[in-house]
DNA sequence: TAATATGATTTATG
DNA sequence: CATAAATCATATTA
């Protein structure tokens, strides 16, 4: 920029022989070397820069070469090699030998039997058949709900296997790349090949720690939907009349102990198509409702109270006592079958 | 929309 | 563990 100008004056100076010294001393002082000598300088170093560089690799390239042809090279690399097979024996004396994690291992569990990890579309229905199961097989209207649960966890499930596939991915490219890596350097130093397996496992165990932490957020996701499945299931749903009948009809006709036992209570189940969790569910709270409030419960009462003695009248023509259910206004204390109610 | 009914869950008890 | 009792959360009704 600024030397064209000097160079001028340097000239001009150079040319006036009148006035020597001064302008002379300036010009190579301050000019001249100052900006065109520093430039110099830069690419001086920068060439050689590159220059060294390029030299430094064409002659390791070069002594990588000849040391492989050396003709001492085999037997002195053995030397190396066995030097250290036994300090990596040492070393490796001390640690090694990995336990199959069980955190690892209840995650994978997990994820199994949540349909998450396992077959595509049988472990997606089986999930969701278990699911029903457990929903108390109150019909077949909770279709609609498992099917916003079933199509949430099959997202999950995409999104997990997506990432698992990239993990892997990325873990085998970078496995062989490193192998790779390795295999070249061996043949300069000594690498055994429990070396590189060493270098894998541990690349692996690196890799399966961040599979884990996917595993991990898989199954809270999971638990997530779980758990809002659930509250969504804790939505009740009362039974159909029919099966409340049929519930009332055991009550008003056992009042004197309406504690049906295991076997009837699954009978009642079945006939009412619900659980046995369920009817013990019904009879607890009817039991402690009506005990609350028999007023309440009396026309109830009657009204099964009638019906069952209609049925049993027509059941059995005997002309004796026909079995009466038990009177509502003396629930609290036991009152025998036999004792007789009118109304 | 408030009140009540009702199935489920939680807590307490023997 | 079965049940009682209290409580929750929703469904149904008035």
């Amino acid at each position: 920029m600024d030397e064209q100008p000097r160079l001028m004056h340097s000239h001009t100076g150079v040319g006036m022989a009148g006035h020597p010294g001064l302008p002379q001393h300036m010009q190579e002082g301050t000019g001249g070397t100052d900006g065109d000598g520093r430039k110099q300088d830069i690419g001086d170093i920068l060439q050689q820069i590159m220059t060294i560089t390029d030299q430094s690799l064409d002659e390791a390239q070069a002594r990588k070469h000849a040391l492989n042809c050396h003709r001492m090279k085999p037997a002195l690399f053995n030397v190396l090699c066995e030097i250290k097979e036994k300090t990596v024996l040492s070393i490796r004396g001390a640690q090694e030998e990995e336990p199959p994690d069980p955190q690892l291992m209840r995650l994978d569990n997990m994820l199994l039997a949540e349909g998450v990890s396992g077959p595509e579309k049988g472990g997606g229905s089986a999930a969701a058949a278990a699911a029903a199961a457990a929903s108390g097989g109150a019909g077949a209207d909770n279709s609609a709900e498992h099917s916003d649960y079933r199509a949430k966890l099959s997202q999950i499930r995409q999104i997990y296997h997506t990432e698992l596939e990239k993990y892997e991915q990325a873990c085998n490219e970078f496995t062989t790349h490193v192998m790779n890596l390795l295999r070249e350097q061996s043949r300069t130093r000594p690498i055994s090949p429990k070396e590189i397996e060493r270098m894998v496992s541990i690349i692996h165990r690196k890799f399966s720690s961040i599979q884990m932490q996917l595993k991990q957020s898989t199954c809270e996701a999971v638990m997530i939907l779980r758990s809002r499945f659930l509250d969504a299931r804790r939505k009740r749903r009362n039974f159909n009349k029919q099966a409340t009948e049929i519930l009332n009809e055991y009550f008003y006709s056992h009042l004197s102990n309406p504690y049906p036992s295991e076997e009837a209570k699954e009978e009642l189940a079945k006939k009412c198509a619900i659980t046995v969790a369920q009817v013990s569910n019904w009879f607890g709270n009817k039991r402690i409702r009506y005990k609350k409030n028999i007023g309440k419960f009396q026309e109830e009462a009657n009204m099964y109270a009638a019906r069952t003695a209609v049925n049993a009248a027509n059941a059995s023509s005997h002309g004796s006592q026909a079995n009466s259910p038990s009177t509502p206004n003396s629930a609290g204390s036991p009152c025998t079958r036999s004792m007789p109610i009118t109304r």
